[in-house]
DNA sequence: ATGAAAATAAACCAATCGGTCTTTTTATAA
DNA sequence: TTATAAAAAGACCGATTGGTTTATTTTCAT
């Protein structure tokens, strides 16, 4: 019995609260929140979870997970290393179809809020974003194999590069409510993507 | 009577509680915290601010004025407008230098956490960076006119890319407590900059 | 159908939250 | 020097915080 009931608990708390912890974040949000947001009581929820901070990394995980594995889907659908590196930019772009990117970059908003507060969700947040750039340098290395990227391109650089992009004009999009800043460095950055091309 | 003291108290309390607000943010910044910072009591902090929003407001208004005092600064000390435009990646390449920007960037952390949760506190960070893109803009246009900047430069699009690039990398060096994303951005923004020259 | 275990609800806890109110201290105009 | 008002301190407020404990319900193997 153990498993399965509880299981299906702790996934629809998570699911149910990955927002919450997203808009609010981990300070702005309360157990109460949390009940609300589930429909759950306080006992139930303690009962699945022995503290906020543990629902508060697991919901980080499966927000991460979500984008990884859109991602992921994404460029299994393409044909060469330039349409995987331009998978990023056209998700990001298009950030209000996806539920888990509706409220802001999970990523962005646990770096900055956590880079001096939480040592556990900073920890989490570094790790996304290292996964996230040695992804962007193996796909740009595997360009350079297969002779459909220019072998002088830096793979460091340009993930770097494009992280950067991503994330601070995603920034200035969510705070302004609008798409302009948004879509000007996206098709920037796909200009550039493209210039890699042999 | 009235002004002197109190406006003495006020703006220690403002110079006090600038890194608090900006390293926990507002949700997570209690009256406690400004108690601490300040070495005040909280019925003396209530008789200068009427409620922590305000503090938190005006804090925001201080702590980017430290910011933009700074840049204006530097750039009065240039001679052309290309010069101008590298003041920017070179203040945030040397962040550590400035207790303003050593808590994170107070645009970008504002802007994160107050997008979804804080109207009044997501207004200022609209308007600093409506202000910061036109200044960009502002000086790209004065360098065309000035026959110092390619006249085909789009100021918009470089002053949209450049608040990206410096803010993306600037959380990507905060959330790993290193330079090295930092200085790989600014230096090719720097190069980005330098092929404006006419 | 029943009994034991697991899962959930709900009452409860001390500590802290933002904020107010009253008292004490301080500064200065007269 | 003293009267007076501003400024600061600190006790106090109800509400909410994260978390625990106890009671109740649900689950399912027997």
């Amino acid at each position: 019995m153990k498993t399965s009931k509880s299981e299906n608990t702790k996934q629809l708390i998570i699911e149910k609260t990955a927002n919450v912890f997203n808009t609010k974040g981990f300070a702005g949000t309360s157990i109460n929140d949390l009940m609300n947001a589930t429909g759950l009581s306080k006992g139930c929820i303690y009962g699945n979870f022995k503290s906020k901070d543990e629902i508060a990394l697991t919901v980080f995980d499966y927000n991460f997970s979500k984008i990884t594995q859109h991602v992921k889907e994404r460029i299994l659908a393409t044909e060469n290393s330039i349409e995987r590196l331009l998978v990023y930019p056209n998700t990001y772009k298009n950030y209000f179809r996806y539920t888990f990117l509706q409220a802001g970059c999970p990523i962005l908003n646990t770096s900055t809020e956590a880079d001096d507060t939480h040592p556990q969700l900073k920890e989490r947040a570094q790790e996304a974003l290292e996964f996230w750039r040695t992804s962007i340098e193996n796909q740009i290395k595997r360009g350079i194999t297969r002779k459909e990227i220019k072998e002088d391109t830096d793979p460091n650089e340009v993930a770097v590069i494009m992280i950067s992009m991503i994330e601070g004009a995603f920034m200035q999009a969510k705070v302004h409510n609008r798409m302009t800043e948004l879509k000007t460095v996206m098709s920037f950055l796909e200009r550039m993507i493209t210039n890699l091309k042999v």
